[in-house]
DNA sequence: TCTGGGGTCCTAGGACCC
DNA sequence: TCTGGGGTCCTAGGACCC
């Protein structure tokens, strides 16, 4: 007989013994369903959320009456069109959804400290050591249904397994307001036929490669040999393999367990190519004040900055740039990206999109400013946050952001960016 | 599939150092 | 400098998720 150091069990045992109780919850067509709450006349209709471009671009959420025509998350508005011409075209308005979907998270902490934020639309809870004290698991995800249902007018779908990749697959199942469970029992049967790409983490290009393998369920994965997947897939191989077994040993990591975050960054595509740099400038140093003031927000500053053009023939470059210092304040960061910008820049071809972003972050204000220039320049941000905490975002922008000269698209700029109020 | 926006992680080549 | 091997850092790009 062994005698094992330590009085964790291992993962074999966990797997044997004691069955997680994992839940997947998955707000249906959510920008969709928000948006229908919130103005009942397009209750009943197909509706698409998009972007702010309302002519290009991509659908964000169509709702399932738009559905039933074929119209997916991430078709081009043209395609969605065409398949469903009667469709209503609502804006996003992200930060509705976000605060919705944190009452709603936010709730679910009454079951379980164990809530994991996967997207702004799904959660996780692990409730192996919490559900005997509602019952069952299905009676926790009925009352969370329900609250959600009374509280937002919203349905949601509900997958219960024993891991995360299982319960993501289960709320899958029975959408719209569906609820799944997957027994240990069931895995196999479950998995023997489904197609590979529908498991969390495989996607258009790693399927590819397993059908070309001549795999092309899960069943088949978890069959496969680990050590030819190894060698296509390097360290992941293994992983693949595991995952068409059904195993997952990751944890509902709540956010107070999570890392530091690593990036922060914005991207913007124009609402038509822009030829003329000055106003690409313009855009840049919005975006270098959003990516600022987030870094402010959250008590970060980075290291790393990154800039990425896409020009309007899809010719995307993207460089980055370690700086011998930290910077979270927008003139620095809009500097940098400048001149990282002009290195990458094809001056004749319009551009599509722009992006702009830090990483290599630490927690800020650990080291006292050195210079005199940068201590001005972070009291001078600093009262500009305020005022900006205060009246909204952009009440207070630097002259550059003035829009001198192009009304048109002085004005659409304000439009978007401007808070309105002064 | 003519293609949004915000992230994370991985890979691979080159520079640089000992 | 006709030049080994290993480690680390930097950088660009790709794959994946929602």
């Amino acid at each position: 007989m062994m005698i094992r150091k330590g009085l964790q069990p291992t993962l074999q045992e966990k797997e044997r013994g004691q069955e997680r109780i994992i839940l997947h919850l998955d707000l249906d067509a959510f920008f969709a369903q928000v948006e229908e709450v919130a103005n009942p006349l397009l209750q009943g209709k197909p509706i698409f959320v998009v972007g702010h471009s309302m002519t290009s671009g991509v659908v964000l959420t169509a709702n399932y009456e738009a559905r039933k025509y074929g119209v997916k998350t991430g078709m081009s508005l043209r395609d969605a069109k065409n398949l469903c011409p009667f469709a209503l075209l609502v804006p996003a308005d992200c930060s509705k959804y976000s605060d919705t979907a944190e009452q709603i998270f936010a709730y679910l902490v009454t079951y379980t400290p164990l809530v994991e934020v996967f997207s702004i639309d799904e959660a996780f809870m692990d409730l192996t050591d919490t559900y005997s004290f509602w019952g069952t698991p299905e009676r926790i995800a009925q009352r969370v249904k329900r609250w959600v249902l009374e509280s937002f007018h919203l349905t949601l779908s509900i997958g219960i397994a024993p891991n995360k990749l299982l319960a993501k697959l289960a709320s899958d199942r029975n959408k719209p307001n569906g609820l799944f469970r997957i027994r240990p029992s069931e895995v196999d049967a479950i998995l023997k036929d489904l197609p590979v790409q529908e498991l969390c983490g495989i996607g258009e290009r790693i399927k590819f490669h397993l059908n070309q393998m001549g795999i092309f369920t899960a069943g088949d994965l978890g069959q496969f040999s680990e050590t030819v997947l190894l060698e296509r897939f390097g360290i992941i191989g293994s992983v693949l393999k595991r995952m068409g077994q059904g195993i997952d040993h990751s944890p509902v990591l709540p956010a107070d367990h999570w890392g530091e975050a690593k990036s922060m960054s914005h991207s913007y595509t124009l609402p038509r190519p822009v030829q003329n740099r000055e106003t690409a400038f313009r855009y840049l140093l919005w975006l270098a004040e959003k990516v600022g003031r987030r870094l402010r927000r959250r008590h970060y500053e980075g290291q790393t900055l990154h800039t990425t053009v896409r020009f309007s023939d899809f010719e995307t470059i993207s460089k980055q740039k370690n700086l011998p210092f930290f910077v979270n304040d927008g003139k620095s960061i809009f500097e940098h990206a400048k001149r990282i910008f002009t290195g990458i820049d094809r001056p004749r071809k319009p551009i599509r999109l722009l992006s702009v972003g830090v990483s290599g972050l630490r927690p800020a204000g650990r080291e006292k400013w050195l210079f005199e220039e940068f201590k001005k320049r972070g009291r001078l941000t600093k009262a500009f946050d305020s005022i900006n905490d205060k009246y909204g975002e952009f009440t207070l922008r630097p002259a550059f952001l003035a829009f001198p000269g192009d009304e048109k698209i002085a004005s659409r700029a304000l439009q978007l960016f401007g808070s309105g109020r002064h």
